[in-house]
DNA sequence: TAGGTCTAGTCCTATAAAGGTTTAATGGTT
DNA sequence: AACCATTAAACCTTTATAGGACTAGACCTA
């Protein structure tokens, strides 16, 4: 059952995989590609088994696992689409200000410069040491109080766009505004937590006392395959914090 | 296709369901009640398919969802397991100190009795107000330094063979015993971080100057079909704390 | 306008079948 | 003992087919 020839769809993944996991591949580049929106469906089930010269059952089969790694959505009826969204509250299960109301906190751009990568960062972002990053400086506010202070690294030229918009656009959520701008979608991400006590510096963004006990969180954004595309060190008091986690 | 009567060994799940989650249920509820031990295969797909009148293909995707979800392995050529194990390891990435060597940290059963729920715990545990309830407090050390204090409670009579067994059996790993004693399996759990500071009497025990940020774990684990079966609460010392979470 | 019915499109359930790959065990050969 | 070929048992891949269930939109009716 091994195939002479296959799909041109197929001609980029590798062909001693069989034949679900190579369009597993290319299904996902596709939806990294951005080629269909959240709001677009991907073609139905006959045809794209049809455009990948597959069965209908083989494609039921990937999409399936799509859906289950949650890259996908179908719904019976619809359609599939791109998953997106449910992303932004997991992150946001931490500190204790979601109550009651689901209001997303506020933030204040403190600076926004380019520098060249120090060590750690370049090290997270998976670039090279001193090359060209974009950095962000933000104080992330609850009711008028500041709560977080945020450190963002990005890197350069693919987040070029992100440096030239307007700060009043950088509003409280960035993954949207990168999506929006660079057609890029964060699908995982890996948090660090630590405790550390507060700076000068940071206790004055704090108002809290310099030694205060702080959560340390450094998170790592990727794509969905796994790229690296966004280092975030943030410093949050420690008493008004709280962070859940699901294990299995 | 709507089956008139079926296999007796679906008998017990809701007729309502498909046929493919009616398998799942029952499939979960015989490795809860332990029915293969993590180095007895399950029967081949064909003699399950068999069992259950349902046709191979069926049968096969249900197992190829319980191995997604974690609950079974399977091997191509060498059959279908039980998994087991891989928890322990997820469990600990907290706290620094599995440097280099895999080593599990040591512990010290500080005590051990029946209490009547505190509400709290009651909640947790999911039981009624002042059930009896067995408690553990547990001091874990590394390298002969206390860096945790645990405690511990098991709903009763359920866990009455851990109120039982001596001291000294009941070694650093809680899980592998519940499973020997009880036959009961943890699938996964809820942990909960905030940050505190220590009391004069865990002061005394992590050998820290009372008012010292502590980091607190309050954990509720359950079996592969949710059940709560033990809630933990859990201090340490959160100058020695790191801890990693992947998001999705 | 409001509320039904119908229908095309889409995904879901279940079965069947042919052939392939991997593993462990057996028994022979060197 | 070490190596190899064979074989049975187990899971894996892929295709095909028949029918069911759900959704959105078109159309009709009051």
């Amino acid at each position: 059952m091994t195939q002479a020839s296959s799909s041109p769809a197929l001609a980029q993944t590798d062909q001693r995989l069989p034949l679900h996991a190579r369009v597993k591949d290319d299904l996902i580049r596709r939806v990294r590609a951005n080629e269909w929106g959240s709001t677009t469906p991907l073609p139905p089930e006959s045809a794209l088994a049809e455009a990948y010269a597959i069965s209908v059952g083989t494609l039921r089969r990937v999409l399936a696992e799509l859906a289950a790694d949650g890259i996908l959505e179908r719904h019976q009826g619809r359609g599939t689409y791109v998953r997106r969204a449910t992303f932004q509250h997991s992150l946001f299960r931490f500190f204790r200000m979601q109550g009651g109301t689901g209001q997303t906190p506020g933030s204040r751009i403190l600076e926004r410069n380019t520098q060249n990568a120090p060590a750690h960062v370049a090290a997270a972002l998976n670039v090279k040491e001193h090359s060209a990053v974009l950095h962000l400086h933000r104080l992330r506010l609850w009711q008028d109080t500041p709560f977080l202070i945020e450190n963002i690294w990005l890197p350069l030229p693919q987040f070029q766009p992100i440096a030239e918009i307007s700060l009043d656009e950088l509003g409280s959520l960035l993954y949207p505004e990168y999506e929006k701008r660079i057609g890029l979608i964060i699908g995982s991400a890996t948090e660090e937590l630590s405790v550390t006590q507060a700076t000068d510096g940071q206790a004055v963004l704090l108002n809290c006392i310099s030694g205060d006990p702080l959560v340390k969180i450094n998170r790592t954004a990727r794509t969905h395959t796994g790229d690296v595309a966004e280092y975030r060190e943030s410093h949050g008091l420690a008493s008004s914090f709280r962070y859940q986690v699901e294990i299995n």
